[in-house]
DNA sequence: CTGAAAGCGCTAACAC
DNA sequence: GTGTTAGCGCTTTCAG
């Protein structure tokens, strides 16, 4: 690796000259000093050690990314989103981390990030409390949360990115009701965060205003041990064996995202059970996924590479500006794709038992 | 952020003392000064710069990692992998690039690990040459690479780390042989890879094994501009559609891997034929996701756990040894898993025309 | 055993 | 315009 040194004395100039090109200030000399300043450059394939700049500016281009684990297609879809945007927009590459959802995981994620000197930091957690990361962005860092609200009363100094998840909750729940569902659950797994409150409050209230509010229950599938990409599914399996054995179950399930909508699907076919004709299904998050599986999922589409750009931009922004004007931004859902997974229920408007069936086609 | 000189201070004594603890030069030093020191640390919450480490020892707890899009499901499950095995293992953290199989980008991207200090480097990639890889291995980075084999007759700097792609597919083609299939396929998409056509020299050989030979054929979806996650599948639906119009159609499809048999069901559906009815479908990879599908796709798992640490290994092992035994492992296929996507062929041995069905159940 | 001092590669005053 | 120089925080000889 060649140093500014070697590139100051292959063109015959003084270090701080080649530093004052490496830095845009090149209105400071001649245009033939620039020119040879840059042949250098360019022949000793120069490339200046951005850890001995970071160590004069304090400055790393690098940004930090924790989720719950890469290995679900919903995080791995934001991560793709972040890292272009950040890349493409600011030169900034992505340190990831999974944290499966564990404190101390996350908390020696942002040890190691100090140690690094990066400053920015993209959260997507579901821990309790945000103590940590205010801790972070208190010694320092730049911190934005994805899919949490800002704590009330706290002057947080963290920023938060968010998709409006009552709202989402509201729009799947909705889409149940216009077919006329009147028995309707949500389905989550054990455990509760601040975005599936929000959405069961959003299930809750659009059940309510539709009248149907004491058909409309809730399915706690259970505590993932290990989370974020497969379990949820596994755990939505469970679920739907569970509700297949269910004689009051629902005819219209809401579940809290695309994973445990699929899982569910599985797990209500398992139990005999057919999608839509005897149970429909939505979910919510809009991955590719749902397209594809069969019946093809209906779900409520979250506007991912929006918020992965506000991310972006919170996170720049904050680093640059001082500890002030911390921002919460909801983002509204984009649409609601429909699918084959949701239909009329059985024996429209008529809420009691379904008797078991046994033949027909599933498709 | 406190400095070594702050904990030097606070112990009453010199850096160099600090720096020994630091690098577990304990034993040059008194207990109680040990103690004193360990205390300073403690009670500032030292941490020391790794940037600034780095710039002494030329080396940084980073690795490098490179996926065509950290949003493909499998992608996203070895780095899941490789982040937990090398954190866990190593305390090393990981960088991730999307690549999108750009040649600028891969470069641009080694360019910045470089500059970062970072000396290890995963890549998945299946760009046809392999020199950009060479330099950087040149340039002092060890580089091993994934699902590619060595090029023959080059003595490589790079370590190679890859499933067994011709036993893989050979495997998921005597599956469909084994029902007694004598019309298949192997449904890829446009543009050769190493590993697709290791996995189309399994596919043949699989059939011209079994005396089908014949009966055997290529199907090749379009060169999707954008590449890795959603468009495999988008592509594999493409490809169903297009089966689904052909009288002189297999009945049973081996696809290059589990996104494109996702897609490829989806297509096939579209156009009207039913998996696995009409036409049986096998996938390569053992995503979590096969299991979900309805029917359940049958896969050939690849041990996914085993490559991610095998590749931390190497790489690790690689850049503590000098740029010496290079080498090639090739990790056998963990099983087959079955599903409700391969079943005999229609009008069983008779490798004709199908007639349409409209009932029956579709599992 | 402990401390002083010389850098690692780069930036940014501050001179010339 | 261009060069000199003092560090950024840490490691590591080399003296004491």
């Amino acid at each position: 690796m060649n140093t500014i040194q070697d590139v100051a004395q292959h063109a015959g100039v003084s270090v701080s000259t080649v530093s004052n090109v490496l830095n845009g200030r090149t209105d400071r000399m001649r245009p033939e000093t620039l020119a040879r300043v840059q042949e250098a450059i360019a022949s000793l394939q120069f490339r200046p050690n951005t850890l001995a700049r970071h160590l004069k500016t304090g400055d790393t281009p690098l940004l930090g990314l924790l989720v719950p684990s890469i290995a679900n297609p919903m995080y791995g879809y934001i991560a793709r989103e972040v890292e272009t945007y950040a890349q493409e927009r600011y030169g900034l590459r992505v340190l990831i981390g999974n944290t499966y959802r564990d404190k101390d995981k996350e908390a020696s994620f942002f040890d190691d990030l100090l140690a690094q000197g990066v400053r920015r930091v993209l959260v997507i957690s579901s821990l309790a409390d945000e103590q940590h990361l205010e801790n972070a962005a208190r010694r320092g860092m730049a911190v934005v949360s994805y899919d949490r609200r800002a704590t009330a009363g706290a002057d947080s100094v963290v920023d938060h990115v968010t998709p409006d998840n009552y709202e989402a909750a509201r729009m799947a729940t909705a889409l149940l009701i216009e077919q006329g569902h009147k028995r309707v659950a949500f389905a989550t797994m054990a455990g509760m965060t601040m975005s599936r409150s929000a959405k069961i409050s959003g299930f809750m209230d659009a059940a309510v205003a539709a009248g149907i509010g004491q058909g409309a229950q809730m399915l706690e599938g259970g505590q993932p041990t290990e989370y974020g990409d497969s379990v949820v599914s596994e755990v939505g399996r469970l679920l739907g064996a569970r509700i297949g054995r269910d004689p009051q179950r629902p005819t219209g399930i809401v579940a809290v995202n695309d994973l445990m909508a699929l899982g569910l699907m599985a797990g209500l076919r398992d139990a005999g059970l057919r999608v839509p004709e005897d149970v429909s299904v939505v979910g919510i998050d809009g991955l590719f996924l749902a397209a594809l599986s069969n019946p093809a999922l209906a779900t409520v589409v979250l506007p991912v590479p929006d918020m992965a750009r506000a991310m972006v931009e919170r996170v720049m922004d904050r680093s640059s500006r001082s500890p002030a004007g911390c921002r919460e931004m909801v983002f509204a859902p984009t649409r609601v794709m429909p699918g084959g997974s949701v239909a009329p229920p059985p024996d429209a408007g008529n809420s009691l038992a379904q008797k078991p069936r046994t033949k027909g086609k599933a498709q």
